[in-house]
DNA sequence: CTGTTAGCGCATTCAC
DNA sequence: GTGAATGCGCTAACAG
């Protein structure tokens, strides 16, 4: 492999007057600069990134921790991480827990050892562990998705957009309204979208049956169980009270949920209103198109890097971001 | 930051002494190992790998280079890849070029600044300048997806799967069947599979009417859209002969013609039936569930990843593997 | 404008 | 069993 130092020899110059034509850093007569970048040409020399690394302390990484690359939600933000930061000049180093958390930590551990400029985690949960740790990792990270004290963050606005969602179902005269959502150690999308929901209809003065709240994980099949349970809690066997509507806490539950109102020949949204979170592409093609939250994921993965990159430059940056939300309205509801 | 300089000193030993200890080699009194241990306890001291691959020449590091993270066919390609390159240590770079064809070169360059042991291509093309690059960028590299003399690959299948696929419609009595392909320099999805419908077809004596075969790019829409075409051609609107089925390369191109068709009330299978490529999560909840072939995307990221690190460490490798798929029989036909 | 000197943090001879 | 010496490839003072 041909060094700064064969580049110097051929050039007949010091290693330095090579660093600084690389690098464009103070003075260098064009003659010099001629032969250097001759040299390089000739050789196709490519400097090591690592000695440079290790020489300034920066490595121009950012590590990405994320649950699943497998949604789109996280490959959405990470392409919107991904544009941003090359703009800068920095690469991604991808570290997927494959939705194992003990890995989050082993991770943080792993980045460290890179020596990783920063850190953007897509955070699943909040637990005591996984703070503590990030807060005595000592390199810059910013959360997507869940707010901690003390941690920059990106976050949507869940409760207020399952507020609002469930205020427009409301307001087009649903009144019985089941909920599937998740875990609630997933903050954000299980216990704040959750809470959002049922403030809106304890406003409303709405009662939600009991039965009527399940917990799903994050898949289809989930969606589509979840469905079902919901229609045979007790109350609803019984004719009592039949909910007129749904929704589930991500696009995939939904569409789980329409596949069991559909195989049970329930229609939507006549029989039941539905809707989801997540603004999946594929929601716009489901029969009938799917209402949704679209939560700017590309978005976050942007201000989450542009973020990052300012603190990491010591620039002014914002400790914590909280986007706004769209509300999609289609046909299922 | 804490350096092994730091540690000999805390424990009364030299820097070799703490490298054994730290990458357990060579011999070191169990004396000297436990102060060494302490020390590195108490100071939380984590060694540096930009230092270590400066030293060693190894950065423990692949570079993934691929046209989009948005689609289940990469993200499950990264999740394979991921899983197998962890075992062993390695860490992912991730480059996403957001297909931007002229990235992949540009990628290259900036893997090899990196100095990453190995490079991953899910490959879109098989363009000179990019085999050129690949051939003389000097770091072992994977090509998945599409094959070029010289470069190691791994590939599904396509012309076979294709032709099987034709086959089976055929025998189920489809005999005017239409296609909606991709862009032809795309050889794998665009050429091969092309081929193996075509070559079925005329094996069987079918004719392929002309405005039956239509070129769409890698989204819904454009698969809505390829099949307003295949019905709006001329010979389907004299009513000569309108197709009573249609492929096409992708589920998502699948997934738009069956919109397509649902608006205009075509019923699927009953008027056309229809198969995509790609076993996309969301084609078993379609309505009707869509027939499509699996090409076991997270093996082929697995493969990819195993054959590359054989080669870089001097094992056994095989130069080029061409993974078997599955037809999934659904609904939809 | 340019070169000399001095490390960055680590692994690897080679002595002892 | 252990340590001194050396260098990986690069940048950053500091002199000239």
């Amino acid at each position: 492999m041909v060094t700064i130092k064969d580049i110097a020899e051929m050039a007949k110059v010091s290693r330095t007057t090579v660093s600084r034509v690389l690098n464009s850093s103070g003075y260098v007569s064009e003659d010099a600069r001629k032969r250097v970048e001759k040299a390089i040409e000739e050789t196709g020399y490519i400097p090591s990134q690592h000695a440079k690394s290790l020489r300034t302390k920066k490595t121009k990484i950012v590590g990405v921790i994320l649950p699943t690359i497998q949604t789109e939600t996280s490959s959405r933000i990470v392409t919107g991480i991904g544009e941003e930061l090359s703009k800068h000049g920095y690469e991604i180093i991808l570290a997927n827990t494959n939705l194992k958390k003990e890995k989050e930590i082993e991770f943080l551990e792993l980045l460290k050892v890179r020596r990783v400029d920063g850190i953007i985690l897509i955070a699943t949960n909040t637990e005591p562990d996984l703070v503590e740790k990030i807060k005595d990792i000592n390199i810059p990270l910013v959360m997507i998705g869940q707010a901690v004290d003390g941690v920059m963050s990106i976050t949507y606005d869940d409760y207020n957009a399952a507020r609002e969602l469930t205020h427009t179902f409301i307001t087009k005269g649903y009144r019985e309204i089941a909920f599937i959502g998740v875990d609630e150690t997933d903050r954000a999308v299980g216990y704040l979208r959750k809470k959002g929901f049922l403030d809106e209809m304890e406003a409303h003065g709405l009662k939600v049956n009991e039965g009527w709240v399940q917990e799903a994980i994050f898949d289809i099949d989930s969606g589509h169980d979840a469905m079902e349970r919901i229609l045979s809690s007790p109350s609803v066997s019984d004719q009592k009270s039949v909910p007129k509507a749904v929704i589930a806490v991500t696009d995939r539950l939904a569409i789980g949920a329409m596949s069991y109102l559909k195989k049970e020949g329930i229609r939507v949204p006549e029989d039941m209103g539905i809707a989801g979170f997540g603004a999946s592409e594929i929601a716009q093609y489901l029969d009938p198109p799917l209402t949704t939250v679209d939560n700017q994921n590309e978005k976050a993965g942007e201000k989450a890097a542009r973020q990052l990159i300012n603190r990491i430059t010591g620039r002014e940056y914002s400790e914590k971001i909280v986007l706004n939300y769209r509300l999609i309205w289609r046909k299922s509801l």
